[in-house]
DNA sequence: TAGATTGTTAATCGATTAACAATC
DNA sequence: TAGATTGTTAATCGATTAACAATC
């Protein structure tokens, strides 16, 4: 599975492993792509693009290198056709379903930010304990009670799971949901969870976010 | 300013650049230590503190040696006073004062979101356009007329803002922050900052996290 | 003291940037 | 064609990990 012929380039395997940040890199050029699309700009340099983003045009190259020849030399690339390839690459080019776990401040909040929705991702349905919450309708999703956790997130094919519970329950609700079969998390939990292999978790601490700019204060 | 004497290890001086990365890493042992506080844990070694994190022994000692010796070589570190030492050191051993411009559905869940609080933050203010929000109290926090923003910023001591509003406005409430005084900002907004050098800008973009999850999917 | 663990230097690893032949 | 810009390799830079003498 991770041993294969070194030769191709492979535009399409998950061949070699990508660095995280060249991951998300991608999704940044999609949106200055999707930028660019609107004011109606067809082509674009690794240098212009790398300029929208304070970073290094030969990185802008090199990222998109992993997964293939996007760009004509000479010329550049053509904006929607390479943001309709990163979308591809980045398995958005088709509706992707979320769902939110904890309707407090925090998963009102990211049920009711509509920006999620831009990309192509749905989030309709979510969890929480208090019978208060269950049957609310926030932003486009449905409070539904965690006991029916697993059922609803095979009946709604839910693929990504956006953790904002408290800290207690956090691994637990972690447990359940990878055991019916989610392998992506979202963890808005200041927790470090404990996954198997294949699971992959990205943390926003917003905490650490705050603490760590008190550090350049003064 | 940046060059002087090699020689010595500078524990307070704002020496050498320390990387971003040693930074959050220092607010995250800070937390750990703080649950083994509450364990009733007195010491604990750079083994144990990275078992916590998933990260490598030598790498806990190699981030706090930027800033001085902490431990007992044959005992560890004393949980109390190393935790201390990192609150200084992160400059949060003290009320740090932070506002929110833009009281939407994220502004909101800032506020009221609790565990800024516990590590020693404080929120008095935040600001809005909309009349409707201006007078409302959300968490600790008064709302107030945006066009107030510089002269509320000064009254109450105002270090850090965080930056929740729409795309088009953020730039021009950055720079109107930013001339009066502000260096600290923690930004949702997905678009990028252009600031003057001494500004530090955090970036938490929310639908580059989820997008750049969905690439791990199946 | 013997055992344990630090602080720090050296080795490794990975990511970023520069350079340039290939090519439109 | 001449000019521009890609894709890719090589050079640089920085961060992580290993190793070990110093020391409690």
């Amino acid at each position: 599975m991770e041993d294969r012929p070194q030769g191709q380039a492979a535009e399409d395997g998950a061949a070699r492993r990508i660095p995280k940040a060249v991951i998300k890199r991608l999704s940044l050029y999609s949106r200055v792509l999707q930028n660019l699309e609107m004011k109606n700009i067809t082509k674009v340099s690794s240098k212009e693009l790398s300029e929208h983003l304070g970073q290094n045009p030969a990185q802008v190259r090199k990222d998109l290198a992993y997964f293939g020849q996007f760009g004509t030399p000479g010329v550049g690339y053509y904006v929607a056709e390479l943001r309709a390839q990163i979308k591809r690459i980045l398995r958005t080019d088709r509706e992707v379903r979320a769902a939110v776990v904890g309707v407090g401040n925090l998963g009102q909040a990211l049920l009711a930010y509509t920006g999620f929705a831009r990309e192509g991702f749905r989030i309709p349905i979510a969890f929480d304990t208090d019978p208060l919450k269950v049957g609310r309708t926030i932003g486009s999703a449905q409070v539904l009670p965690v006991e029916e956790l697993e059922e609803r997130i095979r009946q709604y094919g839910i693929e990504i799971i956006i953790l904002a519970v408290p800290s207690e329950p956090a691994q637990a609700i972690a447990d359940r949901v990878i055991r019916c079969g989610i392998t992506a998390i979202l963890n808005f939990v200041p927790t470090r969870l404990v996954v198997p292999p294949g699971v992959k978790v990205h943390y926003v601490d917003l905490t650490i976010e705050l603490e760590s700019l008190a550090y350049y204060l003064k």
